[in-house]
DNA sequence: CCGAATCCTCGAAGATACTG
DNA sequence: CAGTATCTTCGAGGATTCGG
């Protein structure tokens, strides 16, 4: 089933879930090194918060784009991987970083406080 | 000069405009109606504000996606368009947009607190 | 090691009123 | 018409502590 019309709403509920502070970058790491565990992601995306990667991969999960194991072991260990819809963003992310790395140094504006 | 390598810095940078509540939907409004006065704006967007929709354009401004036209008339008249770096965007995020009405409903989470 | 729970700060964003 | 100026609210996100 497929939609003909953008949906506003539709796309509301999907930048909701990729535009705040970490989303994206979480999922290019996922997407770079397809199985990371909790404290390489952390240190892999160097200043977020233990509480920020928590609430980030919980909402990337509850969205179904990342898929998370749990081994029940001592020491615990989690596994967190990208699922195959979330790969399937991958791709228009990397656009967007590609646009991205190719015209900052155009836009950039003197005054970095806008 | 091109880069070859993905620069994080930049990635935030561009995420920082556009990564806003209503910066995407002024740049696919002002996409589709290429040129668009101040308050028709404010109506297409629906619920934005006026301190909002000033912020995100002059922001969008800064940095050089959109232009401004000022008429010195009375009443005054405003027209803002994408600049041509703008332009260059709006496929990337459009290719966003499309993956979101596609796959909107699959990713959904039952639980909308997320 | 992987979090959950708590407290706190600060800036995004809304509401309202005013102006050239 | 196209903003600016204030005031206020609200929640994202940081820092820290605690637990299985």
């Amino acid at each position: 089933m497929k939609k003909n019309v953008i949906d506003d709403c539709d796309l509301k509920y999907v930048l909701d879930i990729i535009s705040d502070k970490w989303s994206v970058f979480v999922i290019l790491t996922l997407s770079e090194k397809k199985v990371v565990r909790f404290n390489e992601l952390q240190k892999l995306l160097k200043g977020i918060s233990q509480k920020m990667l928590t609430a980030s991969l919980r909402k990337l999960e509850g969205n179904k784009l990342v898929e998370r194991r749990v081994f029940g072991e001592i020491p615990p260990k989690v596994e967190y991987t990208l699922s195959s819809i979330g790969l399937s963003l991958v791709p228009h992310i990397k656009n967007v970083v590609e646009w991205a790395v190719n015209n900052v140094d155009e836009i950039k504006s003197v005054d970095h406080n806008l």
